[in-house]
DNA sequence: ATAGTGGGTTTCATTTTGGAACTTGTCAAG
DNA sequence: CTTGACAAGTTCCAAAATGAAACCCACTAT
C-alpha cells in the first residue's frame, strides 16, 4: 500500500496517517505548537533536509493543517502557521510527548515540563470520555462499524 | 537526522517517534487494540510486504511495546501481545482515530463508532488536565524545560 | 561591490520499500 | 507416500524515498 491508497481506506486511522503520519511531519507540528513559524527555524530546530521540509510544509498546507501568511512584501516572506484543522491535532502531540515521558525518559526525568495555565500545577494529560468524564482505558470501548458502511467495515473489524 | 539519533534527543516526542513513528508501526498497533494478535492477520489486514512486517514487530518487541508469546508447541507458533508499555500507547491511537473522524471523514461519517462502556454512549475521546479535570487546549498549557536539563532544552523552546 | 538572509530547487549517491518467490516444520487428505 | 496447506518468516531485485551538498533568486545592509 502507497500514501495515496492509505488516505483513501475506510479507517480514520488510515486518513490520519495520510497526513500526520511520518516522523517529520509530526516533528514540525510539534514545532508548530511550540509557535516556531518560518522555514529556516524548522530547519535549524529539526535538522531535516531543505529537500523534505519543503515537501512536508507543502503537504501540510495541501491538507488544510497549515496556511502560508506573508509576514513582509519586498521581498515576499511568508510564515507557516496552524489552521483550525491544524490546531486540533494538539492531543495527538499531547499524547505521544506524554507517552514519551512515561516510558522513554531517562533518569534525569521528562526533558520539558508542561503545567496548566487554568489551575497552575504541573500537569499530564488524560483522556477521558465526552459523555460521562470518565477515563477511558483500552477495555473501555466497544467499537462498531459506522452506519453508513456495512460490510465493508465489519471485516476490517473481525480481521 | 537518521532514526537512530532520533530516539536519543532530549525531547519525548523524538523518542516516541523513534519508536513508533511510522505509517506502519501505527497501523499495527490500532489493530493491535482492535485484538489482532498473528503475523498473517496483521498482513492481510493492513496490506503492507511481510519484509517489513517482521522488521516493525521485531522492532516493537525490541522496545518493549510488544511481547511475544508462543499459542502452540510443534511447531512454535507465536503471536504478538501488547505489554503495559504498549497498552499506554491507547491514547496516542484514539486521538489520532478521533482527528481523523472530526476532520478527514466523507459525507459518510465515521467509519467506526466508539461506546464507553462505563456509560453505554457514544463517545470521543477528550483530553482534560489530570490535576483539576479542565479540558486543555492549545493555548491552555505552559512548557518549561525538565529540572535536570538546561540550557540544552532552552535552546529547542527558544527556536 | 560584497556579503548575508529567507526560502527554496537541483543533482546524485545511499537507504528504504514494494513485489514476488523461496524456506522450514508440521499436519491432513487422497 | 505424495501432494497441498498453513504459519511465520527470509531472500532477491527493481523502484521509490531520503540525505548531503551545491546552486539560485530577490532583496537588504555595510
Amino acid at each position: 500500500m502507497r500514501w495515496e491508497e492509505l488516505g483513501e481506506q475506510p479507517c480514520s486511522m488510515s486518513r490520519t496517517l495520510a497526513v500526520v503520519g511520518d516522523r517529520w511531519t509530526l516533528l514540525i507540528l510539534r514545532d508548530c505548537f511550540l509557535g516556531v513559524r518560518r522555514f529556516d527555524a524548522f530547519e535549524r530546530r529539526i535538522g531535516l533536509t531543505r529537500h523534505l521540509l519543503a515537501d512536508r510544509l507543502k503537504k501540510l498546507v495541501e491538507h488544510g493543517v497549515l496556511v502560508k501568511v506573508p509576514y513582509q512584501q519586498r521581498p515576499l516572506r511568508e510564515e507557516y502557521r496552524l489552521t483550525e484543522k491544524g490546531l486540533a491535532l494538539h492531543p495527538v502531540i499531547l499524547s505521544l510527548v506524554s507517552w514519551g515521558d512515561a516510558w522513554m525518559a531517562d533518569e534525569r526525568g521528562a526533558p520539558i515540563e508542561h503545567y496548566h495555565k487554568g489551575c497552575g500545577q504541573r500537569m499530564k494529560p488524560v483522556m477521558v470520555c465526552s459523555e460521562c468524564a470518565e477515563p477511558v482505558g483500552p477495555r473501555d470501548i466497544d467499537v462498531r462499524p459506522g452506519a453508513a458502511f456495512g460490510e465493508e467495515v465489519e471485516k476490517l473489524l473481525a480481521g
